[in-house]
This record gives C-alpha cells, sequence and structure tokens, in this order.
DNA sequence: TTCAATAGTCCCATATTTCCGAACTATTGA
DNA sequence: TCAATAGTTCGGAAATATGGGACTATTGAA
C-alpha cells in the first residue's frame, strides 16, 4: 500500500516554484531527482553527503509545499519523485526552461 | 551625462535570478517595466502606491543585485530599464518562460 | 519478542534575512 | 535660499532559515 508522506497541495505557484528552485541546494535535489531514475530516499539525492539531516529534511518540506514534488514512504526510507506532470500542466515549459541552465 | 547609480553586475546568476523573480512585488515590477516603456522611475513601476518606499528600494536593490535591472539617475528621478539583452544572453529563453506564467 | 540500526521528522534555540519608519541626500523649480 | 520630490541608508522589529538533538517508524537480526 502506497503511503503518502504529505498530500500532495495542488495549488502550485508560480512564486512557490521559483522561491524553492532559487535555493541551489533544492534545484540540485530536483536534478538529481530528474536525472538519476527519479524515484531516490532523500539522502541519495542530496547534493553533498555531509549535510545535516534535519536541514535535508526541510529543503525537502519546501520542495513538497512547493509542490514540486512528491514523497511516498516505502519501508524505512522515503521515496521522492518529481511532479513533473502537474508542473508542466500547470506551467508549461518553466520547469525545463530552468533545468537547462543548471549547471552540470 | 548618464550616470549610473549602481555599476552593473556582469555575473548574473540563475539562483539570483529566481530568488528575485520569487517575490510577487519584484516580478510585477519587472513586468510592469517590460510593458509599460521599459524605462520607469521607481515610484512608476511599483505595483501598489500604499508601499513603504524604503521597502520599494530595497526590491530595486534585490533587482539590481540579481542583474536583472540597471538604474539611471536622471535629474530627481531614477530611470529602471529591464536589462534584457544581458538575461537572455546568459539565461536563453528563461526569462519569457518565467513571465509567460505571470498572471496579468 | 526484543534490540540495534536506519531514514526522516519535529522541536527549538540561534543566525540570518526582510520589512518599514525615520532620518538623510541629491536634484529641481520657485 | 527654500520647499518639494525621489530614493537611499540606518536600525530595530518581525519573519524566516539553519542545524543539533530528541523522537518516530520500519526493518532485520539475535
Amino acid at each position: 500500500m502506497v503511503q503518502f508522506v504529505h498530500p500532495a497541495r495542488d495549488d502550485i505557484t508560480l512564486a512557490g516554484v521559483l522561491a524553492a528552485l532559487a535555493d541551489p541546494m533544492r534545484l540540485r535535489i530536483v536534478r538529481s531527482l530528474l536525472q538519476e531514475g527519479d524515484c531516490l530516499s532523500c539522502t541519495a539525492a542530496a547534493p553533498c553527503p555531509d549535510i545535516p539531516k534535519s536541514t535535508l529534511s526541510n529543503h525537502f518540506r519546501v520542495l513538497r509545499d512547493a509542490g514540486l514534488i512528491q514523497t511516498t514512504k516505502k519501508g524505512v526510507e522515503h521515496r521522492n519523485v518529481v511532479r513533473e506532470a502537474d508542473i508542466n500542466a500547470r506551467f508549461p515549459g518553466l520547469l525545463k526552461a530552468i533545468l537547462k541552465h543548471a549547471d552540470a
């Protein structure tokens, strides 16, 4: 049984998306989620290993609150997915335009 | 003689641009600058008349620091221009993609 | 079972950032 | 010279972000 950690918010706002992605760490999280299989645990998607987990958890919460990711719980770890379809439906082309310029 | 209020910063960053435009008020300022002649004074570009001027000044400083606008001084007022060419050169398509979804 | 390990969340104190009133500066026009 | 206008700057209060530590949930092993 798939269990949502938090209900996916359905009112994705432009300001929310921009603010969420304005943070370099969160932008990298989204990039790695999209690149490497799209369904990573929080620690697996973390940009660096030495980041405090409470800080990391905060960043994931911001991404969830902005409607950028959806988190499900599977066993002991949380699986994160970028809500690409929802974002593209709401703001066509935006995510792609931003990620295009995120440094590799 | 044209006088730049602050030197235009030449290292426009993605995070800077996103953070600057993540604020609804600043996004509206940029929109009105682009729409209505592109060369407005600070108060003319303000989204609402009752905003404190120190707050407004802060927003313009953030936009300048992000490299989004260039401010010149002409007489008693400051003229603001969106640095469209510079932004498009640095991040092609980004500004347009964001502004496309800014509510009218 | 019970116990340890793992993955995150939650709480809260500190640090940083933003907001805005008030004082200040620069320019113009009377 | 004086008043008015347009912004900036300063500084304290309000809001937000950071991260350490305690807590929860799940799994796997003894």
